[in-house]
DNA sequence: CAATCGGTACCGACTAGTCGGTTTGTACAT
DNA sequence: ATGTACAAACCGACTAGTCGGTACCGATTG
């Protein structure tokens, strides 16, 4: 085990807390307690309890963002990214499943200049997968007739939710998972063309 | 406007409160002064503002387990049921989209004895459509490679996370949502004979 | 080496304010 | 008179955040 800042001692229980208890159901007196620290040391390291909050939003989002932009990058046909880019997001996901429940169900407590700054980097995120769509309409590889904006939220949902019921203990391994998810979305996206280039490529069940 | 008790008063300005504030964002105070009421009155007709909490998530989870039901026995083939399924609750969404956002990001805080009332309702709900996909496999008309785990939570996450997105005066429709995603469903778990029959049938796009 | 100094990290008692919930009061119907 | 349906004032518990103080650590000086 590394050496843990004070700081990080702190955002690992509190992850941990807010996850079973949410952000209002625990508060800093219970955080500085369980972390084996202060009141005092918990504000030399945040400015405030929605400070916390935000850190531990933007660390996710912002890894999120990151391998996103890689999957995009590195990968040539839309079909490559897309399957990459779903790779990226459930990869972070084993990581970062604690940040992502706090994230997606305590957003609406975020002050305003917290927000902002999230938001931005969530509509980057929701570009590039509806970038990428339309690439694949254009090159032929996704049928054209499709919503790009509701093929997008169809996507980001159905990864989304993954949050909600995966257990990195249970039965279902995030391989496994990923590896469905490739196979539902691609062939209900793609043209025959595509098809033969995923099929070749064994993207599919 | 139907004539409206204070009981109903409450619910539809806390509705209103919490989708914007979240569940700890607003006091009774608040909701006792937008509705135009008084504590006396709040706590006259509930126990508690847990137990309007608990109110709101029980009229929607029983909502949408009615209707999926309803869906579920009135249809001949898989096919048709997952639609039919897919339909209704998109339905219901159109109705109760306060109810769905304070249920999915506020369900941390419902008290425990609450909370199991909630939780069986949601496990009956995920039961019914696995058991679609079990007669969909055994009838033929979807892959039986496919896992029913993985394809029903996928199913349940996409249509789930509307709830984010989705604005009943944006662009899309609810119709032209449900249509897509029920092409992108079918589309990911057919075989080649339940195409035939959902070409047939127009489900597809 | 030892004494001193400055700054950073951290502590915990304290406070002002807020919240959910209760108690008491009142108007009215039966 | 008695119960119902609310209103208004009130209360105790709890919370986020503050603030005066201490412990420690590395650099500077004699």
């Amino acid at each position: 085990m590394a050496v843990q800042s004070l700081k990080e001692r702190i955002i690992e229980t509190a992850l941990d807390l807010f996850r079973h208890k949410g952000y209002h159901g625990v508060s800093v007196d219970e955080i500085v307690e369980t972390a084996g620290t202060s009141k005092g040391g918990f504000y030399h390291k945040f400015k405030s309890k929605d400070a916390l909050l935000y850190e531990i939003h933007d660390v996710f989002i912002s890894q999120v963002l990151k391998e996103t932009k890689k999957a995009y990058d590195q990968n040539e046909t839309p079909i490559d990214k897309v399957c990459s880019m779903l790779y990226s997001f459930t990869n972070v996901f084993d990581v970062y499943q604690r940040h992502i429940t706090v994230f997606y169900d305590e957003s609406a407590y975020l002050p305003p200049e917290y927000k902002n700054v999230i938001k931005e980097k969530r509509t980057e995120y929701r570009q590039m997968i509806e970038q990428v769509i339309e690439d694949g309409k254009k090159s032929g590889h996704f049928r054209p007739e499709i919503s790009t904006t509701i093929t997008t939220m169809a996507i980001i949902g159905l990864v989304n939710w993954t949050y909600k019921w995966y257990r990195q203990n249970g039965s279902l391994t995030m391989e496994q998972i990923t590896l469905h998810f490739n196979d539902l979305i691609l062939r209900g996206i793609m043209t025959d063309q595509g098809s033969q280039e995923a099929k070749h490529k064994k993207y599919l069940i």
